[in-house]
DNA sequence: GTCTCGGGTGGGAGCGCTTCCACTAGACGG
DNA sequence: CCGTCTAGTGGAAGCGCTCCCACCCGAGAC
């Protein structure tokens, strides 16, 4: 239950003001004021007072008052540019969600979530952002369409990006894993492992991160002199994963190695590796995308390469803060964190 | 690119007011205002020449200052009691989302997001409820251990629940789909087949969905004078109903019928019955859950149980905004919504 | 011609908060 | 013992908006 006290019959109607509980304390409202915004220049005494006050009537600050004033709203938007399922289901984005939400709960910032498909809802989310509604945004960018960093660009607004913008990458802050390398590292260990024929489901190729595995993939595989010829894409999920493999398996069964831009898919791909009755990782050595959640629960369990998700969101958002903080609007920063090779049974 | 000019040098320094509209458009700001907010009792030259200025100066009210003697805010809180994995990857969540999102939109209404694990986050998001930052909440009801009903009943916060809250279920508005009669209707169809031996793949024991699905299941079957016995459950995703469906067979290598609780688990279901040399229908009929995006997928198509999402979603912003509209606090009114069998080839 | 009446208008009072500024005491070095 | 600080305080000025209210005036009623 909810520690606060309804006013009694103290206040006429409505919810406590500064002013109450400033009388109620014995202070004036500027030192009630001062005591409530960390207590700066105020006694103990007069701090202690207005504590209690506080208390007693269970006050809490009018936001629109106070960012009346601040010129701030103390609320950040997560965009999500184009929300299909896709997104949602997408564990790097769930993760993603929820460590952007967890780092400004820890400076009580507030998440609002904009969806909004390109078109009339864009307009109305440019709109919103120019409106003075909330101190930044952070947007997950996924779609190769979505000009979305060229507009917050012109508009002034603090951002920082999660994954690399289509456009405007010059002009605004974001994060980024360096998905060359992770798909490089995940080839190159299949590669020293002795695998020759290897293939790769990768992603849809109109998100960055399908895009760029499969380049690293593509890189590797050339330059230890092998073909680049196998490659099927799936969406990310796990019968998409199942698709491609059967697909990689019909045109070269005699592959020995297949890297997998998502863990899903690699999940899918173990499956239909079994159902052939193809050991892994004897027949063939399997390496996922993402490390999380999956990889631990197939059988056998997948070795990866681990994006750093959480420092990512956190990163995120210390960039969005730092801009929010020195009102210069959007600067370009990046940050791109290298990904890790998680080894496990499947490679 | 945005077509809002940026204020010239006429406005010192930050974003234009309404005083520099009204200035501008020869009139007072009291007009301006009126000419702003629907044009009630101003004159056509007055109003052409307020939006005319509107226009030419990129003007946007100022929300927070509106919203301080509006006393609304324009925004709802979506609240999401335990936002683990399970609750994005359900696409019943996610298109409820979108449909709320959707339905919002349209009153130009913005959708907070609110994600809070029981504790001290619960606390937060409570503090954060109570202190006139948005108009309304709709919570998306999950988990039975989630008391977050009470509390909002006690906060006076007009609300609405997406599916049974678990307690406090006669003070709070809700809507749900009967899911017990869904279950009824699946089953029915497999007893009329002429199914006799017919399993359940049921969802998880501590969400409503789960439980009153397989409630209706346990009271078809009895009725029909069958068996009751065979229940597994899954977790709502593809691969929990995969190892559901393996249990089952090993249970009852006989069974001639399956009632998933999710089409996820039937997709699951299906694959392993493919794998086991079984035809679907023809060894064995299944139903799944939900009808949205995977059941066109499957091969054969699944015979589902369509939930009304779109309308529900609807219905709980409407619930939500005739509570805003009243001000009369949180009022018990339940919307249930009859699910629909939707044949397609699998039963 | 005077008397309503009501659409259209502007003045002005706040909404609840932060913050600038002027002021008072004591503390302290000279 | 007298400036000179500095910590603590309250008065008051807004932040940008809505909306009550008083006012004006032309149109219709008598």
């Amino acid at each position: 239950m909810p520690r606060v006290n309804r006013p009694p019959s103290d206040s006429p109607g409505g919810a406590p003001t500064l002013d109450e509980v400033a009388r109620r304390a014995g202070v004036s409202r500027a030192t009630a004021s001062r005591a409530i915004n960390g207590g700066n220049r105020v006694s103990p005494a007069a701090l202690a007072a207005v504590e209690a006050a506080v208390l007693e009537l269970g006050y809490t600050p009018n936001p629109a008052a106070r960012s009346l004033v601040t010129r701030r709203t103390d609320s950040v938007a997560l965009v999500v540019p184009e929300p299909d399922e896709r997104v949602f289901s997408d564990p790097f984005f769930v993760h993603t969600l929820r460590g952007v939400n967890r780092m400004l709960a820890t400076r009580d910032l507030q998440l609002v979530l904009l969806l909004a498909k390109p078109g009339e809802e864009e307009r109305r989310l440019l709109r919103y952002l120019g409106s003075r509604h909330i101190d930044g945004a952070i947007v997950v960018s996924h779609h190769r369409s979505d000009r979305l960093a060229d507009h917050l660009a012109a508009l002034g607004l603090p951002c920082a990006f999660v994954g690399r913008p289509w456009t405007s990458a010059d002009k605004v802050a974001y994060v980024d894993t360096d998905n060359v390398a992770g798909g490089r590292a995940a080839t190159e260990l299949l590669v020293e492992r002795g695998c020759r024929r290897i293939a790769t489901i990768a992603g849809p190729g109109d998100m960055a991160a399908g895009i760029d595995r499969l380049d690293g993939w593509r890189t590797t595989m050339r330059a230890a002199g092998l073909s680049d010829d196998l490659v099927e894409h799936g969406d990310f999920t796990e019968s998409g994963g199942e698709a491609a493999a059967r697909l990689l398996l019909e045109r070269a069964p005699d592959l020995d190695g297949i890297v997998a831009a998502s863990d899903l898919m690699a999940a899918g791909a173990l499956r239909v590796l079994a159902g052939s009755g193809r050991s892994v990782p004897g027949d063939v050595a399997v390496v996922g995308y993402d490390d999380v959640g999956v990889p631990e629960r197939t059988t056998p369990q997948l070795t990866t390469v681990r994006n750093p998700i959480g420092e990512m969101a956190e990163q995120a958002v210390r960039l969005l803060l730092e801009q929010i903080d020195d009102q210069r609007g959007p600067r370009p920063i990046r940050v791109i964190f290298p990904p890790a090779l998680v080894r496990r049974d499947s490679a």
